[in-house]
RNA sequence: CGGGGUGUAGCGCAGUUUGGCUAGCGCGCCUGCUUUGGGAGCAGGAGGCCGAAGGUUCGAAUCCUUUCACCCCGACCA
């Protein structure tokens, strides 16, 4: 393609509407436009990236045995209320009203679209295993869009839904999924981890998430430094250690006046985070509250106290009930004395002592509190958010945490919603039963400023060459000398017909704004034509990820340029 | 939802505190000539209801009120 045919328009200045480095290059490098907040139209070579990236995964799902489809995306609200996310949903989604004022909503997933189709039509155990995906515009109205596409309004996802006659059946497509996504990330390029998901309280044995290592991820993924244990933050579990047996200090009640936090008790009394025993009230789905233990340097992960709990939802008690538990306004709770009320400890609490602890007493805190000899607690429980350092649940060395982009997100259901649905299948038995299901999401709209994050430089975009907009760009530098310009069309025609997708830069600009953008859009190859060229003979190729130049007579040019793509 | 910030030419910004005559700068854009290995030079030119509405004033980008949009941070750990 001629570039003075193309719709490029790249910005030499850095936009001002994006703060992340993947949000500012896709501006830069005219793959996007803003139209609204969280909503994007994507420029020619945006679309080309994003079909690249379809393509990639449309070849491995097809390879499976799934079968694509599109599902609509105005969906009428009756669906939804069968399962009852037309409440659950809440703002999230978004929601219209057609002219006899019934009620739609745009997709922001689809299980209870597909569910309804295969209710319809599934009848017989023989008709399954199915699978199905589709590439399609979701719409969920994100409280805080962010970072272009990486968190928009309207976004574009893969969704795949399997449905089972059995649990057997069912994770063998879950793993055969699971191993389509390695596949996939992997051809376009992601530095990845997959990790243990949280798969909540809609049950199901399995859920993996595919997170892109970024520093800028809005997931927090915790790995072991020594074997190959990798969860979300949001499940990982903690390795316990040995009971703590120094020797105990007196119980003593200090004054500690208007001193709340624990970092403030930290510092007020001198004694490190790790000392302290933060003892929290939550207020549970059924009301009566309870009292969590964790240790002063460590949080605790709700997700975790939710299934300790075996409930949906949890808060923060309010600053009354705080008072009715603990006799003490909000910030001097403590289990010392601590009656009538479930305590919850983290195993951290077993593994420290001689604390610091709330006095049940406005204005004051315990120090030299231990376990057992001052306070009791209800149980052990693993609650807290797993931190570096932390110990691994499966070989007990260092856990590490780091930041990352989901990618993707595999998910075995069960009967959620088939059995609201009421989707069924009659067995070998003649027996009605309930169609087990899995689902499987990519957010491809996301993958582009995923990969963006993790293959960049100062100068630009650096492209896999499977997913580049284009893998070649030829530079004639003068397009006003006949020789050169000639020259430069010569390895165009032969780079295409080799197979390649190729760009010509045949636009009257400067060499330098020639190199620049070339850059930027992250073309893998970079072919030179200048005066240089002429002089010597050999033809100038140059490789965006090293910025490395090879020198080549155009006979072998495209043998090189094959070999640097590496799809020889 | 809470907090912070920003809206002035296609893009990036100054001007707003202290109201003043025709609203500026850089890049980009258009025309012509020269130039061509890292965003060229000269000459000429186009382009703005200063986010929107209302108000104060002889006079508003600037002051007041309302409103809209966008960006960032946070969303309760006692």
């Amino acid at each position: 393609m001629r570039i003075s045919q193309l719709f490029i328009p790249t910005l030499f200045e850095e936009p001002q509407e994006a703060e992340a480095i993947s949000h500012k290059l896709m501006l830069r490098a005219a793959m996007i436009r803003r139209l609204s907040s969280g909503v994007y139209s994507y420029l020619p070579l945006g679309l080309k990236v994003l079909h690249n990236m379809e393509r990639i995964i449309r070849e491995e799902i097809d390879a499976i045995g799934c079968q694509e489809l599109l599902l609509p995306a105005m969906t009428p609200a009756s669906l939804w209320q069968e399962t009852g996310r037309w409440d659950a949903y809440g703002e999230d989604m978004f929601r219209l009203k057609d002219r006899k004022d019934a009620n739609f909503a745009l997709g922001p997933t689809h299980e209870e679209i597909i569910t309804d189709l295969v209710r319809r039509e599934v009848k017989s155990y023989r008709q399954l295993p199915l699978s199905f995906y589709q590439i399609q515009t979701k719409f969920r109205d994100e409280p805080r869009p962010r970072f272009g596409t990486m968190r928009a309004r309207e976004f574009l996802m893969k969704d795949a839904y399997s449905f089972h006659r059995s649990e057997d059946e069912a994770i063998e497509t879950y793993v055969k999924f699971y191993q389509a996504y390695e596949k996939i990330f992997t051809r376009c390029g992601f530095r990845f981890r997959i990790v243990e998901a949280d798969s909540g309280l809609i049950g199901g044995s399995r859920s993996h998430e595919f997170i892109a290592l970024s520093d800028i991820g809005e997931d927090t993924i915790v790995e072991c430094s020594v074997c190959k244990y990798a969860a979300n933050q949001e499940k990982a579990e903690c390795g316990r250690g040995e009971r703590w047996t120094g020797e105990m200090s007196a119980l003593q009640l200090v004054d500690t006046p208007n001193v709340k936090s624990a970092s403030d008790v930290s510092s007020f009394l001198n004694v490190s985070p790790d000392r302290l025993v933060k003892t929290i009230i939550y207020q549970t789905e059924s009301g009566s509250p309870v009292a969590v233990l964790v240790r002063g340097d460590k949080e605790i992960n709700e997700n975790k106290l939710c299934r300790v709990l075996n409930t949906g939802q949890i808060s923060l008690a309010d600053a009354r009930t705080v008072e009715q538990a603990t006799n003490a306004p909000v910030g001097f709770a403590g289990p010392v004395g601590l009656k009538g009320i479930r305590i919850i400890a983290d195993y951290g609490i077993n593994e420290g002592g001689n604390f610091v602890i709330g006095g049940n007493k406005p204005d004051s805190h315990f120090i030299g509190a231990n376990l057992d000899r001052d306070f009791e607690v209800s149980e052990f429980a693993d609650i807290r958010a797993t931190a570096d350092g932390d110990k691994c649940p499966q070989c007990g060395k260092e856990l590490r945490v780091s930041k990352g982009i989901e990618l993707g997100h595999t998910f075995n259901l069960g009967t959620k919603y088939s059995k609201a649905m009421n989707a069924t299948f009659t067995d070998e038995t003649g027996k009605e039963r309930t169609i087990i299901m899995g689902c499987y999401g990519i957010g491809v709209s996301r993958l582009i400023p995923a990969y963006i994050e993790q293959h960049h430089d100062s100068s630009g975009i650096i492209w896999e060459q499977n997913i580049a907009p284009y893998q070649a760009i030829v530079l004639p530098l003068n397009i006003a000398d006949p020789v050169q310009f000639g020259l430069a069309e010569d390895v165009y025609y032969k780079l295409q017909n080799a197979g390649l997708s190729v760009l010509l830069d045949d636009r009257d600009e400067r060499p330098g704004r020639k190199f620049t953008d070339a850059e930027l859009l992250g073309i893998p190859i970079m072919i030179v034509v200048g005066a240089k060229t002429k002089a010597s003979g050999n033809i100038e190729i140059g490789y965006r990820r090293t910025k490395e130049k090879h020198f080549e007579p155009i006979e072998t040019l495209v043998i090189k340029v094959r070999e640097l793509l590496g799809v020889i």
